[in-house]
DNA sequence: ATACTTGCAAATCGTTTGCAATACC
DNA sequence: GGTATTGCAAACGATTTGCAAGTAT
């Protein structure tokens, strides 16, 4: 569990200033210690019910200023359907076909045991697995 | 080089028309020999570039119906960003941020020592990997 | 006081769809 | 002739953006 001064920092820290807003968002995000995967749309759908007054288009814009700050790392799985990601360390995802929920692999379960060099000139920043399952 | 009798016949199994502009299409997609990637506005600008009438919708549907026909394959990389892959086979990707290209990596390239097993009552469909590259 | 944020609504992007006109068998 | 296919334009869903009003430092 996070505190809210503990965001309040993260926030500052990442030179976004803590706005109610990004407060809420925040420790929906980072406040209940399991790591989340979530849409804007989901985001925004929680904070409502929560009571907190935020726009959709500032949900957006805060995920966004979230992942450039390395807060968070966005997850594409389909077409029209991006998830962030919490966990932003090294680590892979199931995806599940139907119900599209996006499921963490930690990395330690995953290896890779060989990869192709980079084409010529160009360096690997990432590499992610997708497994995709179905019921 | 695939000649356009081998594209009609390829339609008709598909239980497809051969209409002029699935035979174009499929002309640009399967005609060179070499693997494609290509997104509905890459194939459409190549088509009437080249002279075939063909509307971007038409574009749209007949990817579809040829990845359905199990024809392409498609290929998510980026949000906003569909690809359709002709090469059906197993391989995996490497992503080019900043161009956006895809470029293929042979499965045997890529060997992944360790899965996890799917979740209870799941079975997995397929394990794609994207390895993201920088120049 | 000043610069940064927010919210709204409009704009944009990629993709899909309804439907009348057209092409294939 | 009858059914599948096309093209257009409108509809769509997700995301971004311009700008005036509000908020943090």
């Amino acid at each position: 569990m996070m505190s809210s001064s503990a965001i309040t920092d993260r926030l500052r820290a990442a030179g976004l200033r803590p706005t109610r807003q990004r407060l809420a968002l925040g420790a929906l995000l980072f406040g209940g210690g399991a790591d989340r995967h979530v849409t804007a749309e989901e985001l925004h759908g929680e904070a409502v019910s929560q009571g907190t007054r935020v726009s959709l288009a500032t949900v957006y814009n805060t995920l966004n200023q979230f992942t450039a700050a390395g807060l968070l790392r966005e997850v594409m799985v389909g077409p029209g359907r991006l998830y962030f990601d919490t966990n932003i360390g090294d680590h892979h995802h199931f995806y599940v076909e139907g119900d599209g929920t996006l499921l963490d692999i930690p990395a330690d379960k995953v290896s890779i045991a060989r990869l192709p060099a980079a084409p010529a000139g160009m360096s690997v920043e990432r590499v992610d697995v997708v497994v995709r399952v179905r019921r």
